[in-house]
DNA sequence: GGTTAGCACTCTCTTTGCACGAGTGCTAAA
DNA sequence: TTTAGCACTCGTGCAAAGAGAGTGCTAACC
């Protein structure tokens, strides 16, 4: 990652011949700039610092007698050396915190706006996790009997998040007895840490061990996938860029939302890699993803770090306007992390009224 | 919808057709019919039945000197008229009802599931929703503070649907008092249909009321969206399809998908076209959904008509594998329906014992 | 020394013409 | 009723030609 050193001059060029690109999705030429813009030097000389941004790496030929376009490295030195401050205009982050506002406090419903507005807003595929409880403590059981053997498990947790899951028992127990062993369980636990808890298989005799045994064991499961639901919006968005206007290339980046585990490893690489409220760019796959190539990743943490966090981001092409994306899915982020926020403070008022 | 009268060499050839052209993509020709298939006539005749064919309607030219290929109507007489009972081979049959057992009774697992098994053995894009519940019985309700002002609102009804909410109330409840008017509401609504329970907005006083009147917003709401949450997998297959690899074409699809509003509008159809076991195949939009005009829609309810009936499906080009994709959508929606009978069966025994 | 005009060169894209092949429709014979 | 034969049509593949866009280089200019 070294850093080259550019005249101001190459810098400008630089910088429009991307700012171009994106927009036409053509080779930029040298005549072309110099007439778009006015400039006062000639297309003769544009030609020459073209070359020379083409031997730094920054730019190359689709072939000998076509325009420059960038490379990824070009886009790279564009994102860090030459964007300015990326800033949402106030109009539209008025907007987008008034949707927020109508979400009301809904986690659900706000990720969902979330999503939706980055789709729309950066013109790509959307990705927004749920965010993800680190281990906290017990609040509030519930079982609730639905159908049968079947039971529904309602696990508050101290920070608010809610688990739901569906248990199945060997036999049918009445709602009375479900209640009684929730309150046992209520009684006991409360307050401690899961990992704690995950330490106690045996606390109970009879039906209640049984009964706890179960929920005991879905705690361990749940505790295994972190990442939880992925939302996702604005995958039409992508198709709509000429780059994938062959199918199969198409194909391929659908097949990343439908696998999965590509996005995991990439969620696990944000999570590692980013602070909140940074916003972490990966171009083109960065020479790791394959599957990525001819993408870039514009990906932020939400959140609080210390007990939950999320991440979101905007898939697109590699041609990507950096700027207005990587603005959006900081805005967004900001307001995600508020959001949080205000729900671990209400949090821990509650807590001391209670 | 008048039923044409064809030969059954007519018939026989019909059927060549159309299994080659679903096959190759490609118009198919009298010669290549003759070679393949060893027929004991000439090409000449299949020519003239070819001829006969099209001027009924079911196979078209696309240009002068091209073979054939169906037509709407030559796919819809094919599915009606020429398919042979549509049964899946016992292995596969096996393979899957395998996966079903086990996902065990876990519906969402198993629409999950549903919606794999769909995409990958049909080779299209599956659409699979949760059972939607009619209006039916309150069975029991559960309050739980999970953060500040936040509570979160557990509905169970009677035949085993749980609907969750997150209610905001004006200020801070304790936990206890929230119980409190939760058992007050279980005992004044249990057995009550959700239609009565829509009636009553006013029956308590002071903070009940106030809590009451979210919890019966919530659920006329709850009311008025029916269809829930969408499963959705394979979509990357439809890509996989030539008459995709325009992405203009399937880029419509993709809209199809994230508008949600035209799916909502096929389910309706689905829903009120179709009997439990039956499954309705709608071939180019039936000329009335635009933006489906060059796919087919094989679609099924599964379930139990008088109580939670939902739809599965498998969209994909209107050059489809039809006996396959029939078959496949049938059986998962027989396990399915299975599936949601079990549970209401389970019900209905825990109900008596309790 | 940086800048620029001019020019030859290269490469893509589009058009044109042409031959080929696949398939049809028709007619007349079996 | 079926079939062989033949003329006709239309898409496809290929090569050649020309247009257009852009480059790289050189020599002149400030």
């Amino acid at each position: 990652m070294s850093i080259i050193n550019l005249s101001e001059r190459q810098k400008v060029i630089l910088g429009l011949v991307i700012q171009e690109f994106v927009d036409q999705a053509q080779p930029i030429g040298s005549k072309f700039i110099v007439n778009r813009y006015n400039l006062d030097f000639s297309s003769a000389t544009v030609r020459n610092e073209l070359s020379i941004l083409a031997e730094e790496g920054l730019l190359r030929q689709p072939h000998t007698s076509a325009g420059r376009i960038p490379t990824e490295e070009g886009y790279r030195y564009f994102v860090q050396e030459l964007m300015r401050s990326p800033h949402l205009p106030y109009p539209i982050r008025q907007t987008i915190s008034h949707q927020f506002y109508q979400a009301g406090k809904d986690m659900k419903k706000s990720i969902r706006l979330a999503s939706s507005i980055l789709a729309n807003q950066a013109h790509g595929a959307a990705i927004v996790t749920a965010p993800y409880i680190k281990e906290t403590q017990f609040k509030h059981i519930e079982l609730i009997s639905t159908m049968g053997k079947q039971v529904l498990m309602i696990l508050v947790l101290m920070n608010g998040k809610v688990i739901q899951s569906t248990l199945i028992l060997k036999e049918g127990v009445s709602q009375e007895s479900l209640s009684e062993t929730a309150n046992s369980i209520n009684h006991l636990c409360f307050g401690k840490e899961l990992e704690e808890l995950a330490l106690l298989p045996d606390i109970f005799g009879g039906l209640r061990q049984d009964i706890w045994k179960i929920v005991h064991d879905d705690l361990q499961r749940s505790k295994a996938k972190p990442t939880g639901e992925i939302y996702q919006d604005g995958w039409s968005n992508m198709l709509n860029e000429p780059e994938f206007s062959d199918s199969e290339t198409a194909r391929k980046k659908l097949r990343v939302l439908e696998e999965g585990n590509i996005l995991e490893e990439l969620f696990a690489h944000t999570m590692t890699n980013t602070d909140i409220g940074g916003v972490q760019v990966l171009i083109g796959g960065e020479g790791y993803w394959e599957e990525l190539k001819d993408c870039s990743l514009v990906m932020a943490r939400y959140g609080h770090s210390e007990s939950a966090s999320g991440i979101l981001g905007v898939l697109g092409p590699i041609r990507m306007a950096y700027r207005n994306t990587i603005s959006t899915v900081n805005y967004v982020a900001e307001i995600m992390s508020e959001l949080v926020t205000e729900m671990l403070e209400d949090e821990n008022q509650h807590n001391q009224i209670q």
